[in-house]
DNA sequence: TCATTACATCATTGTAAGATGATACAATGA
DNA sequence: TCATTGTATCATCTTACAATGATGTAATGA
């Protein structure tokens, strides 16, 4: 399953974790646009058909998107509007730390040794 | 590294990365109160000291939390205030969508047979 | 200079979960 | 009843990444 939600920010986790996957951003921004089949998805986004279907059900079984069957079209649409209220808010975010966001290698860069060189982080405060 | 980033929305992914773990949750609904060093976040969260290093660098790299040198010290806090009303936004969305997420078993759930029955999900939708 | 404290980093391990291709299933129409 | 279309599920592979323990390093004080 996605994850345990064991602990006190275990649900907090989860909702963001729902957004934390660009297919599923991108999905939820198609979605902006009103209710589509799964196949109006697929165009839109351009991703596989059974992957969309995959991060549907994830964003379903999460409470993001609720699905309507009409026929053998079956029509998703957000859950609520206030998750188009969180992706403006944190487009305002990115506009503050987006360079930075950008430039995010996290603690896995160094085991890689590709680009970034992890010992001479310029983003972090150095020792003097 | 976090993540790639090269699509249209590998930005917000990575911006909600951020917020998708528990620990880092923790960590940042501590730092709500003001700066803390190390240490008083370890105390707060009661995560370990490498742990709650690690999300430290990984949430300084993202840009959510600013670090500052005093002494042998260092100083953590949210880089912006709108951090925080993104917390109280995706709480008020909890509200609505709590139970469902709680129930959230995403396709990985099947595969290890445990709990919930997969094929009688009872969250979407099922064909007549 | 040495010990201690505060914090960061490294190497390793285990697990979560995204992508894919094949397949199953359901709804419609011929 | 059969073919087609739309969607869901499955098995598998691969990668990301959280956690841990050990170690490195900087700042302070004795």
């Amino acid at each position: 399953m996605l994850m345990n939600c064991t602990g006190a920010y275990g649900l907090q986790a989860k909702l963001f974790q729902g957004f934390s996957d660009e297919s599923r951003l991108a999905i939820l921004e198609a979605l902006r646009d009103g209710p589509f089949s799964v196949n109006q998805i697929v165009e839109a986004t351009g991703l596989s058909q059974s992957n969309t279907s995959n991060h549907l059900r994830c964003l379903s079984d999460c409470g993001l998107v609720l699905a309507e069957q009409q026929g053998r079209y079956v029509y998703y649409r957000l859950s609520d509007e206030r998750i188009g209220a969180l992706l403006r808010l944190a487009d305002d975010l990115l506009v503050e730390i987006g360079r930075r966001i950008y430039a995010c290698t996290n603690y896995a860069s160094s085991t890689k040794a590709d680009a970034a060189p992890a010992r001479a982080s310029a983003q972090r405060p150095r020792r003097r």
